[in-house]
DNA sequence: AATGGTACCAACCGCGGAACC
DNA sequence: CGGTTCCGCGGTTGGTACCAT
């Protein structure tokens, strides 16, 4: 909680104590409040009018709930929010006993994290149902476990840049993305580095051999074995500059 | 046990719109 | 009709509790 203290004007702000909620709650329940900005003087707060409103609205009125969200509430919320957005009082109007101050906390705090994760999950599922990756029936050799967090993350900069296509691009383009370069302007060219790892471009997620996942490391760990960078500094000036044309590439279609 | 990082949440702040004068 | 006041909303802040190292 924030500690108590005075602002210029003598109002007290941070946490309430017990003696303010009950001298608010006492004097609304008693009067109401057609006037906020008079209740502090009425009920003798050093209180904002706005201050003691919130602590109303959002602890003393009768019936506000506190405590856990219920799956119900949790679905409500979810289903508000994805067609109206941050509109907080209006779900607040939808769940009795709720304020708004509440359910945007809750969103921030538990609800936005879980809706992203199953976006993007449902996302990458939609690109799996295009176009199965090759690597699941070619050869077999892909090492899953060690490649998933890369293959969420590209598949995420699929999703993406498929959404940068021109207005003109087709399903058809998007279905032979990992076939092709049809997503690629003809004059960009992949990373040599990312070539060398594996032919990214053709089939992005394979590491088959040793050779294979030791550059890839060095890509995406570069400080992992120093040693062997030394040994192949050129090999590494090589990376470095690939990998800075792969983030300018990466920012032309990302932004 | 000390320290740093993070999650949680109550409260504050600024702004826009409605109501009133 | 313009200015002022008040209300409500949504974004942000900052303190506490908890967890990991």
């Amino acid at each position: 909680m924030r500690p108590p203290r005075f602002d210029k004007f003598g109002m007290k702000k941070g946490a309430w104590s017990k003696d303010e909620d009950d001298k608010l709650r006492a004097f609304v329940q008693k009067n109401g409040h057609p006037n906020w900005c008079e209740i502090p003087k009425l009920a003798g707060l050093s209180r904002s009018g706005k201050s003691c409103r919130l602590r109303w609205m959002n602890y003393l009125r009768p019936n506000v709930k506190h405590g856990n969200f219920t799956k119900e509430e949790q679905d409500v919320i979810v289903d508000l929010h994805s067609k109206h957005g941050n509109k907080w009082s209006m779900m607040a109007a939808q769940l009795p006993g709720r304020s708004d101050n509440e359910i945007k906390n809750y969103w921030h705090t538990h609800l936005k994290s879980r809706v992203n994760i199953e976006s993007n999950k449902i996302r990458n599922e939609q690109i799996e149902s295009i176009e199965p990756r090759k690597a699941n029936t070619e050869g077999g050799s892909m090492k899953l476990s060690n490649s998933k967090m890369i293959q969420d993350e590209v598949g995420i900069l699929l999703a993406v840049l498929s959404s940068n296509l021109p207005p003109s691009s087709s399903t058809r383009e998007l279905s032979s993305l990992s076939g092709s370069d049809n997503i690629v302007p003809s004059d960009v060219t992949p990373p040599r580095s990312c070539k060398q790892a594996g032919s990214f471009w053709t089939e992005p997620f394979l590491l088959d051999n040793e050779i294979h996942a030791s550059s890839n490391e060095k890509i995406f760990s570069p400080l992992g074995s120093t040693n062997d960078l030394i040994c192949q500094a050129s090999f590494q000036d090589n990376i470095i500059d690939d990998v800075l044309l792969w983030s300018t590439f990466e920012s032309y279609f990302l932004i």
